[in-house]
DNA sequence: TTTAGCACTCATCGCAATCGACTGCTAACC
DNA sequence: GGTTAGCAGTCGATTGCGATGAGTGCTAAA
């Protein structure tokens, strides 16, 4: 994982402590300052290795008489540094304890979400799997007043409710009868196929050789049709948007917020943008590496999970400028607790 | 509903025109721009007259050589006249047809604040009833895999469910019984009722004769206890946040929107905020009359809905410089509609 | 009561001067 | 060759100041 091997094993451990200084206090950082920090060597050297970061790419000056300011690939060599150097993360038998009292998927990716939020002072996001992969595990017809039926139904993916005004009139039993023909019937397909097949009977319905059957279908039909074809997001951390942009100047922190704000609203986007990374693992992908020119100046710390039949994300975003350590640790630990989770239900 | 009889017709007039002004424009307004409004009066008299109502606490000036703003008595003049002159809001049958088919109460509600934000271009919201004013309906247990057991509950206030994994294991029929029993039992008594008696019975469990009760009942306590005592809230418009600072300068427009984003975190602040507003039907309450202080520069207008057993709110929330017009005609239109799909459902 | 005229106030803008934080470069040094 | 001290140079940020002009308050006349 150790890329750039053409930089010196010393001008690597300046980067990193320029990158680090610029986390913490977000202010370009001068070759005085840095030869504070006890490297052994004066500020004339380091305004040498400096001069040579930046040709290469590393570093950036605002302007003339400032200090220098990590680059997106300036920050890339500190976070693969970061990744090779890493222990794996420490378990957090809490949180863990904590997502398994939730009862559903559903449940226990919003908890991760917020928990990742709350330990990243980011915006913590959880994506749950899609109708391609989510399986089909049960259904249940309940009747309700006035012809009105509730639809619900039980996947991998966790349970979904629905009601439905079919034009017919259904018995109680006739409907317990009917759910259990189809759970039978479905049990184990991906809700894709389920629909796929529903409709595929549907229109060959002469076919069905029992009414009762035909009348299940008809039911059915209406409860699979309006699926939501894009996996489940769950976003927490809105409240944590104004703090990112504390310290610098207002135009700039608004501009953070509208993005995100819209980021937020447009969860679709996001889904795509996350569809997009195909690294499996822990993946950080920083500013001007992700496609959106609107994201320029964020990263995305990402990490799948696939354990029981489920797949999906879980991560961070913020400003390009966030503390990557924490960030990787807290995102690959509860993808871990993740996995486990659902590796024993 | 005409308060302030000391003010003369024409000072009135003034005002109203000059907050109409101030909404639109955002600037302070200056007597010779109010003079080329054609009232016949010289900007002379019109300086005369500013000052009057400076004195009477209506305008202010930010600065001795600007224009006036108008302050919150100001604008509670304004809104009181319109209120006074409105006639009733035009019907949007368009929205209550949209409503009428969404099925559920939370839809409805989801719809209406959405509704709202998109007419409004503020920040819009809608609130459901209480545990203590939601009226049971039905129940039923769905048998699932390892012995858990999907809990529906279906109430006025719309369907919720929950996975719990009882102690004992129960068998489909007996579920089947249980949820029978108890929906029979209870059906029509509000939540909070429910939850009361479970709680009395389950402590005095001698007195249940039957072994089939005492099981559906210790089955129903761990879905009810755990029920939420505050109303839904639905919230929508977050992404409009950043219109509303646009003009205005980047400090300003970031502690605006630093605010909001906190209430709507807050979600039960406001549902306080809003028992706190007593009036019935349409209520606005402007800046400083808000109790919290956060609130100073904003403004609600609300108006309540109570048909077909469903009591509740929806409302726009925004700067105090809004077009009250505007929101007032949108505010009392949602409610209306809500009132009318209630009483026919 | 209204109005014209006028002096006065005060935020805003543009501009020049100053300051100071850094750098790049050169020449000496190890 | 790599390292360092010293110094000139750059450029953003801050400060001070005068001009500008929008808008008011006041006074005196209509």
């Amino acid at each position: 994982m150790t890329r750039h091997p053409e930089l010196p094993e010393r001008d690597r451990r300046i980067l990193s402590a320029l990158v680090q200084a610029y986390i913490e206090h977000g202010e370009p950082v001068s070759s005085l300052w840095l030869a504070s920090r006890g490297f052994g060597v004066s500020s004339a050297t380091l305004r040498n290795i400096l001069a040579r970061l930046e040709e290469q790419g590393y570093v950036h000056q605002p302007h003339t008489s400032a200090g220098r300011v990590p680059t997106d690939l300036g920050y890339r060599l500190y976070v693969d540094q970061l990744l090779s150097d890493r222990r794996v993360a420490r378990p957090a038998p809490l949180v863990e304890e904590r997502l398994r009292k939730a009862g559903t998927i559903d449940e226990i990716l919003s908890h991760a979400s917020h928990e990742i939020s709350r330990a990243s002072h980011q915006i913590g996001f959880a994506i749950g799997a899609s109708v391609e992969s989510t399986i089909f595990e049960h259904l249940e017809f309940v009747p309700l007043d006035a012809g009105k039926v509730l639809v619900v139904l039980v996947s991998t993916r966790g349970i979904t409710h629905k009601v439905v005004d079919p034009a017919e009139v259904y018995s109680g039993t006739e409907l317990h009868e009917a759910a259990n023909y189809l759970t039978t019937e479905f049990k184990g397909c991906s809700l894709a196929a389920v629909r796929a097949q529903i409709v595929e009977r549907l229109q060959a319905e002469q076919t069905l050789y029992d009414a009762l059957m035909a009348r299940a279908f008809r039911l059915a039909s209406s409860t699979f049709e309006a699926l939501d074809p894009q996996p489940a997001i769950y976003i927490q951390g809105t409240s944590l948007l104004f703090e990112l942009g504390s310290g610098e100047d207002p135009a700039t922190a608004l501009a953070t917020m509208k993005t995100l704000v819209r980021m937020m609203e447009e969860k679709m986007r996001l889904v795509q943008l996350l569809d997009d990374i195909s690294g499996a693992g822990l993946t950080v992908v920083i500013g001007s590496e992700l496609v959106d020119p609107e994201l320029q100046h964020f990263s995305l710390v990402t990490s799948r999970y696939a354990r029981g039949g489920r797949i999906g994300a879980v991560g961070v975003i913020g400003p390009t400028r966030m503390r990557y350590l924490r960030a990787i640790n807290i995102v690959d630990s509860l993808s871990r607790a993740i996995d486990r989770v659902f590796e024993t239900t």
